[in-house]
DNA sequence: ATCCGCCCTTTGTGATCACATCTTGGCTTA
DNA sequence: TAAGCCAAGATGTGATCACAAAGGGCGGAT
């Protein structure tokens, strides 16, 4: 037996799998920053060999996903707050444009399902459930930019949340908030009455303030 | 010899080696849309085998630079009209935010070391030599760039460099102009002026048509 | 008690191989 | 002549292994 039959739990290749796993661990905070791998570890967690789970964790690195020390240690990032406000920035940037982009198509189906998805992220900040609140304040967010049917603006903005994953969850884990978000009703109160400087300026809000206030 | 003892001609790994190799090729518009690599093909071209081929391929392919059919066949990307303007619009939205940051620290040594740079533009276009003219055009938007002390903006800017590397290798290789470039004059002249709405100006004219013109 | 050094374990790297699948070129047949 | 098919080569995938180097922990010296 040279080959593994094939763990039948998806059709997908190896490494994609468990590229996708990791990517999403990563991505809704189930990993703190800093946090330490092992392509060993990670082989045998998903029962391959290491050469996928390398494979995984380069495509990982690549995206900033993960850091690579000089001597190829693997581990989830600890960011500086310079690089926090810069990704913030960055999200700021093409967050906006995306909304921007979006408005005009945004029927009433899509408000309508925003606000659904929006009352799963006030259920999650109810519940102080950190991972529950950054998956459903993230998908709030992509079912929006979507509509903006631009791939390559969306792809740069998940690399952001990716990069911005296991920081999100280091700072909505201590956050003691039970408020509903103020700012995703601004967003969809703005996509219905068709203010785009409002928009521009609700997404930017929304966007910032979160991670503004751990910079201590 | 079941390890190879080190080709010397470099301390780095064997896939870094191979991926800055690559890299810079598509970046600078050495290869053209579409064109087939193999992993074979690429370990005999850099004497490694194929896993850092393999490594280096698919950090490529997740920073965009190159695609993978469903079948794994590495190619480099042939771009829509759609995505060229949505990359052009990235760059736009990226690169104008850099510029301005970069302003306040732009003093005269900068200034005079983008002048020289763009003599190097000038003389590619005046040699029709749409490498070079690829290669020293970036490096004059990086030399700028490095000084907005921005690094996430920055690699954020670089890769959708990469992406359009092939593209921009298509696009001016069957350029006929010989004007030097006008759009790095106002952006030199904005900065000496310290005017910084013409900069930002500047900066996403010159960044938008180049790319415009090919919307065919 | 603390610091330094050494050894053993852990870990990443890259070569090689078996295998499955895709591609392609030529041949057959209608 | 053209369309279809088969076989052989090409190509990506993942497992395994040998090796080097980095880390960690333990013991001894001061």
């Amino acid at each position: 037996m040279t080959q593994t039959p094939r763990p039948l739990d998806t059709h997908l290749l190896a490494h994609d799998r468990v590229y996708r796993h990791l990517r999403s661990r990563i991505m809704y905070g189930d990993l703190a920053p800093g946090q330490a791998l092992t392509l060993r570890g990670i082989g045998k967690e998903f029962a391959v060999s290491m050469t996928p789970a390398r494979e995984a964790v380069r495509r990982l690195a690549a995206e900033g996903a993960l850091t690579m020390s000089a001597s190829g240690r693997v581990s989830t990032p600890a960011l500086s707050n310079e690089r926090i406000e810069e990704l913030a920035a960055l999200r700021a940037l093409i967050e906006v444009e995306l909304a921007s982009r979006a408005m005009p198509r945004a029927h009433y189906a899509l408000i309508d399902r925003l606000q659904t998805i929006n009352n799963a992220v006030s259920e999650a900040v109810a519940h102080r459930d950190a991972v529950s609140y950054i998956r459903s304040n993230l998908e709030f967010h992509r079912t929006l930019y979507l509509r903006a049917q631009a791939p390559a603006m969306l792809a740069m903005a998940e690399t952001v949340w990716l990069q911005l994953g296991p920081t999100m969850r280091a700072l909505y884990g201590r956050l003691r908030r039970t408020e509903p978000p103020h700012f995703h009703k601004l967003i969809i109160a703005a996509l219905r009455a068709g203010d785009e400087p409002g928009l521009r300026l609700a997404v930017r809000t929304d966007v910032t303030q979160g991670l503004r206030m751990l910079a201590t």
